[in-house]
DNA sequence: CGTTGAAGGACAAAGAAAGTCAAAGACAAA
DNA sequence: TTTGTCTTTGACTTTCTTTGTCCTTCAACG
């Protein structure tokens, strides 16, 4: 497995049905896990983003920590992440907020499957770029919508 | 025999009747078959369709790989659905058939609902309607694929 | 205060896959 | 022979991950 999955991993753990929140040591997590301390970095900001619905705080020097927490309710992260889309999205994007989405299991396998199938670039081949990511922008807003209805 | 035909051979023997998804490092396959990487995306993109019942993922960069995962049953309803919609269709047509399949309970309210999003006239006001036909026909197409998988 | 060591942060370079695309080749049908 | 379709190849691109180095912040201690 990857060391950036299992980061992840351990992290996600950490959260239980009563708590919303998990403070880590960086250095000590990295040594845990036979990593360098910035991967932890790494992982935070390409999989604990705002648009799945956490926050981070931290602090630096002796006793210093990171803190993760994470939003109560599903809908609402949803909601919010339909709010933060535009009225253009492009692939990468689109693709990015839906595997994260399904990670933090808000959203089914099944569900994101179709979602990425949708929105996949292969489809909108014979239109302009542009065009497409407005197209795109307006299906995955209305993917999730139904989703969560 | 041609190289593409044992590639796909190959990939073909990994399934077997408890695995409905296959996954393959294109390098190391390439290398194990004696041929450039390149050709295992010839061999996917020509022989493992959505018409034949196969769905494609992939990640790129460190720990990468290519996902194929094939629908269970080959005379599943909906398979033969997606091999009735041509390359292009309406949005009456579409609509109806998602109704139908979901009045049957092929598909759950929820998917249905996803589905109808996607497929709305609405989404490609700024396309032509035969491009638009088109790519509802791709979407739908693989929409339902990922909904059988 | 001022220093010092213990955190975490930022960023860039290197590495590891997979994707794209077009040119060339093979081969069958007209 | 020509034409069209399917296959093979390779060069180049893009994406994601790992690693390391240097920077900034903070608390404690004299």
């Amino acid at each position: 497995m990857k060391m950036s999955d299992m980061i992840a991993d351990m992290i996600l753990d950490m959260f239980d049905d009563s708590t919303s929140t998990v403070q880590i040591q960086r250095n000590d997590l990295a040594n845990q896990l036979g990593c360098v301390p910035s991967q932890i970095n790494y992982v935070i900001t390409s999989r604990f983003t705002p648009e799945a619905g956490y926050r981070i705080e931290s602090r630096r020097g002796g006793g210093g920590y990171i803190l993760i927490s994470r939003a109560e309710s599903k809908d609402n992260v949803i909601m919010s992440l339909i709010n933060s889309i535009g009225n253009s999205i492009d692939e990468r994007t689109a693709k990015a907020h839906i595997i994260n989405c399904n990670y933090q299991k808000l959203i089914s396998d099944k569900a994101a499957n179709m979602m990425l199938a949708v929105i996949a670039d292969n489809n909108f081949r014979d239109i302009p770029k542009e065009t497409a990511n407005i197209i795109r922008a307006k299906q995955l807003k209305l993917m999730l919508l139904a989703y969560i209805n």
